[in-house]
DNA sequence: CGAAGGATTGAGGAGTCTCAAGTCGAGTGG
DNA sequence: CCACTCGACTTGAGACTCCTCAATCCTTCG
């Protein structure tokens, strides 16, 4: 949609401005160069457009550039469900880790553009390089956190919680990545956001316009801005299973 | 509680019983004995025992060797939430790997034992043995895998869903150590159920009674005779949140 | 301009939570 | 050996949230 300055495909591992989200952080700068050779950039993908299909023999991972993506299990009845959602900087596809297919559908929410990281050749590299080894256990196992902390979510029947949750989940990843943790565009569909948190397009609707009217947020259409951050902190926490 | 015939704190990793679960896997004679002189063994824990606390610097991870175990999340109210239980076989404590602390607690169920396995030693000897590296890559693609079907369940709210979904996850999760798919006991409480589910211990025990009176389970207290597993499956598939 | 898809808003109903009793079983102590 | 207590579980009635169904509005795009 828009250019990113430092985001061309020409640009290596070591000048990427997502360095510290991605996955060249704390290594060597001969280090950088070796994984650098491994990657393969450019692909550039339309909105609607599937990175990987559920069921696809799985042979790399990928590092969200620009753009986003969310993620679709279908199960066996067709039905679809949004695991996730990936922005840049982040990493998808460690779906098929276990089974060597992957299990979900990725599917850009807009023009993206991702870095593709064949995993046998991160494999063999993480052999040479040991801080390649554990700098990838942490980001399966920050995977591996958010998706528990999704869990404890879920667990917790609230639409007002889900939806601040999410808020403040894009919110506090925005500014990981530098952005504004306060204004931003949601880039998926009330629909993905509503199959993600187990709502209704309905529901999440009704809910965003509440917090709009009550003055936690400004709304319009995918445009938020986050008036009272602590409030919406409050609502996450204060969940009502509470025994 | 029980002796178990090959897992005493002698055995080691070669003729672990639980060998194909575990880490070992489609490792050679001589990287097993490697890894069997890292991890360290003995350990049994009484029912409530913590295995590990929230907070905790992340050192080790472990498989359960005999008994079970669940991990609970604690938010900042103090607010509890179940994120997981481990049986035999299993492999908890990756929720430190991304923070190097520990967000989750784990405890025993009942009376149980586990295996320790130091993760910078583990790490290191990833180095050495690519097929380790491998192996512990797939545990925790395994995990991520898991627990986004947990995401995919949690959202669709049904609560016949979501307790015929946990009552196959265990009748599977019994089968592959080799025991039975169809009767087996209940190691945590229904307060447990609940909270991992996402329901009021009330719903569960009605949902329970509901299946028993239907004839799809025979229930006596934790003890679980699944009667019609099809009727299970479909009950799990057949999802409410359809467009 | 009209069609189509996405989003909002409204009314009614189903399912689960809340609150409250009541049952069952295990462990304790007289 | 039995009464007691305590915790875990079961069962019931009413309230509330969210889902379902339906109509309308808005934006986009041919």
């Amino acid at each position: 949609m828009k250019a990113h300055c430092n985001t061309g495909s020409q640009v290596n591992c070591g000048e990427c401005r997502l360095g510290d989200l991605c996955l060249p952080i704390s290594l060597l700068r001969n280090d950088i160069n070796q994984l650098d050779q491994i990657v393969q950039r450019g692909r550039p993908l339309q909105k609607s457009d599937k990175l990987y299909f559920a069921g696809d023999a799985f042979r790399a991972v990928f590092a969200v550039r620009s753009g986003s993506f969310k993620t679709v299990a279908v199960s066996t009845d067709g039905e679809e469900q949004v695991t996730g959602f990936y922005l840049p900087g982040e990493i998808l596809g460690m779906d098929g880790i276990a089974t060597n297919n992957h299990t979900n559908t990725a599917i850009a929410l807009e023009t993206s553009s991702v870095c593709e990281i064949p995993f046998n050749q991160l494999e063999d590299l993480s052999v040479k390089i040991p801080n390649l080894q554990r700098r990838f256990f942490q980001i399966m196992g920050k995977e591996i956190a958010s998706d528990q902390e999704l869990i404890s979510l879920l667990s917790k029947n609230s639409a007002d919680e889900k939806m601040a949750f999410l808020l403040l989940s894009i919110s506090q990843r925005n500014s990981q990545r530098g952005l504004s943790a306060t204004e931003f565009y949601l880039p998926m569909a009330r629909s993905d956001i509503g199959n993600y948190l187990g709502l209704t397009i309905e529901t999440v609707s009704r809910v965003l316009g509440r917090f709009h009217k009550s003055g936690l947020i400004a709304l319009d259409k995918k445009h938020v801005v986050i008036l009272d951050i602590d409030e919406l902190k409050r609502k996450v926490s204060g969940g009502k299973n509470t025994p």
